[in-house]
DNA sequence: AACTGATTCAACCGCGTGACC
DNA sequence: CGGTCACGCGGTTGAATCAGT
């Protein structure tokens, strides 16, 4: 089959997103959603092709997402469903809100696959039915990549076998629970809450904190306001203009992003 | 305090699949 | 019906950070 590139590579940007490019983002999506991937960059202004956007949301930018340590529950829940479907990193995360499928794998190979090796050892391991699971050894050579794709996510378990979660690294972590749950992953896509899902409750903020709950704060509103510039894309639109990229410490950045917000109008990039 | 090796995680790469024309 | 396009996925990489010496 024919595959397109995945994007025109020139003048293209890749590595590490700026804040700038974060909050251009989703300042996009807020407004217009992500119904063309490849189209959005170009909407948006980015120099970015949109399978670099598409990622950067899903992984990082998500209202939903829930960051910080995993606690013992979910490490649990990802070894008994690893065990059940193999390396379907995207159906494990269906099953654990908030956390994506990039995470799950990262926190695979990095910690759960070291703690159950020595013990799968000495069973001599023989993994549960599922299929197309493979493992390699930690350390060992990359091998060429192929084999078994895309379960049907269709078998989307309720959410509830979903381990509850406890945020653990104070730094990052706030996303209320309910907040994520609530959202779950019921609907549409394993682990990908359309735009439509925003619209779960906002939790209430008494004393403002930028971090995941400042996302889900935000980017929860009801997406029928998108006439109305949402307070999050005035204050990237006026923060751009004062504060250099990359001299932000990120806190402190977002934090002045959202203070400095006030009623300025929208300065987005129209299309 | 400086150096080095190990670990972590965000991002990239390339392929499979389904939708669309 | 075959070809093309765009999306989503899993595997891999490499910079940043941490821990040990």
């Amino acid at each position: 089959m024919g595959r397109a590139p995945c994007c025109e590579k020139m003048g293209l940007k890749k590595g590490p997103w700026t804040p700038e490019e974060d909050k251009v983002l989703v300042a996009h999506i807020q407004r217009f959603g992500h119904g063309n991937w490849r189209a959005l960059p170009k909407q948006a202004g980015l120099l970015r092709c949109g399978k670099s956007c598409r990622l950067r949301w899903i992984n990082y930018l998500r209202p939903d997402i829930k960051r910080g340590n995993f606690s013992k529950e979910e490490e649990d829940s990802i070894i008994r469903l690893h065990d059940q479907l193999g390396n379907r990193w995207s159906a494990i995360a269906a099953r654990l809100p908030g956390r994506t499928d990039n995470e799950i794998k990262n926190v695979w190979h990095t910690h759960l696959k070291k703690r159950l090796e020595p013990t799968k050892e000495e069973a001599h391991e023989a993994p549960a039915g599922g299929g197309g699971k493979k493992r390699r050894p930690a350390a060992g050579p990359a091998t060429k990549r192929g084999g078994a794709r895309r379960a049907p996510a269709a078998a989307a378990l309720p959410a509830a076998a979903a381990a509850p979660v406890s945020p653990e690294r104070s730094a990052s972590s706030s996303v209320t629970e309910s907040s994520v749950t609530e959202q779950g992953n019921t609907g549409s896509s394993p682990g990908f809450p359309k735009e439509e899902s925003f619209t779960s409750s906002c939790p209430d903020a008494e004393e403002f904190q930028f971090d995941e709950s400042f996302w889900s704060e935000t980017l929860s509103m009801p997406l029928e306001s998108f006439d109305v510039p949402m307070e999050p894309c005035n204050a990237f639109g006026a923060a751009a203009t004062s504060v250099p990229a990359g001299a932000a410490d990120d806190m402190d950045y977002w934090l002045r992003v959202f203070m400095e917000s006030g009623d300025v109008q929208q300065e987005l990039p129209q299309i």
